[in-house]
DNA sequence: GCAAAATACGATCGACTGTTTTTTTCCGGG
DNA sequence: CCCGGAAAAAAACAGTCGATCGTATTTTGC
């Protein structure tokens, strides 16, 4: 027997598309034999290479489409561009939350995998990371000016929050205690507290916050 | 030829210990071949099991010793038990970003070859890190009783803060911008900003937060 | 200095790996 | 109806994998 009955092209790529996902997620791109990866298809193993050249431009392309898709999704979240940075930091938090809690395998995978992609498709992936990082660090940075936020440092806010969103994807299950509305608007509350900064009880709105635990002081003591 | 001239059991074992630490951080658990591991440590493949019964023993340890170690520093950090929230978190972040930039390797291995762990084994890494999770939600409890905490939810609080401290793995690189001291003292404060809560302008500061992005409302509406 | 234990070698096992090639069959457009 | 290209099977390749074994040598305790 040969080609069977019934196959399609898109078809079966699209079904590789979805298997391999789950298998890459749920035991690592290395511990995935391609072997494992057919039979959950329904085919032999050989017939994989007709969709990639090798296992390797199959993780890329997994990963790669994920963040073009995730970067064009936020471009179209964040239009129109006006709106001052709280309202463009709700909108970034409720996008991102929204995007990466439907797409859990695809986020695991951007990150747990990327020592497993060779230097030149990992610089590409890093690229497009930075890139979208730095949508966020534009928004602190711009609330930053207006005073709505006091952050000590934009890059580490923008770590930690990006950190704290994309950790959401290692604990939550459908049906669980809290529904993806809910989370989605108890983390965008943790993100404008941590954003709008330190403001200890006592103190009148408008007065620039206490020295204590901020910076400048200590933050260049150890820098290279 | 046998047993190499100078050969010390437990030197071999602290070697083959920290290659492997290396190795399944840089690569994975999965891609380190124990051919691979023999070959930094100077030995033959086949001599690796004279320290452990086989691969997966040799993570489940790696895992189980960093997390029993984890608990144990934790303990010792936050003695006395005294002392109001705020001084007891600002005491838990504290460790645990100076614990966790000290081991990156560790950490990182923790969190993301728990898949690579057989059922048993995870089962029992999973509870040591329930128990950890819980000493920060304990702090928080008690600070959300006497009212210097407002988190809305804090068990979401939970993850939220030990997500975005545990994510200075991924990127802090000694020699960089920021002091290691620089980068517990801006977390610090991102976290106590967090957990403070939401304080918008205008507002006094013994009133209670308004209603906007509370749950309560909504936390629910999806709970199965 | 001698026996027992510890330590490592070196060869080997069968199973599995990613990949290539050839062959067979089916699908879609003329 | 039929033919070219698409799709999959089938078989094989050369390596590598984790694991086991008997054996040789060194270290250690007495």
């Amino acid at each position: 027997m040969a080609r069977t009955a019934g196959s399609s092209g898109p078809r079966t790529e699209e079904a590789i598309r979805s298997a391999g996902l789950a298998l890459i997620a749920t035991h690592g791109y290395a511990a995935m034999s391609l072997r494992q990866l057919a039979a959950e298809v329904g085919i032999q193993q050989g017939s994989l290479y007709n969709y990639f050249r090798n296992k390797q431009e199959f993780l890329f392309d997994l990963i790669r489409i994920h963040m073009q898709d995730l970067h064009a999704a936020l471009d179209a979240a964040l239009v129109p561009e006006g709106g001052d940075p709280v309202e463009r930091l709700t909108r970034f938090v409720e996008f991102h939350v929204a995007y990466h809690i439907e797409r859990p395998q695809q986020v695991f995978i951007c990150y747990s995998e990327l020592r497993s992609l060779e230097p030149d498709n990992l610089a590409v992936v890093v690229d497009m990371r930075r890139d979208y990082e730095r949508k966020l660090s534009d928004i602190l940075g711009a609330g930053q000016a207006t005073g709505v936020f006091r952050v000590d440092d934009i890059r580490m806010a923008t770590l930690a929050i990006l950190a704290m969103l994309s950790g959401i994807c290692n604990w939550y299950r459908p049906g669980g205690r809290l529904s993806k509305d809910a989370v989605r608007e108890i983390f965008l509350g943790m993100v404008l507290a941590l954003a709008r900064g330190e403001v200890p009880a006592g103190t009148a709105e408008e007065a620039p916050p206490p020295a204590l635990h901020r910076r400048n002081d200590v933050a260049r003591a150890g820098a290279a």
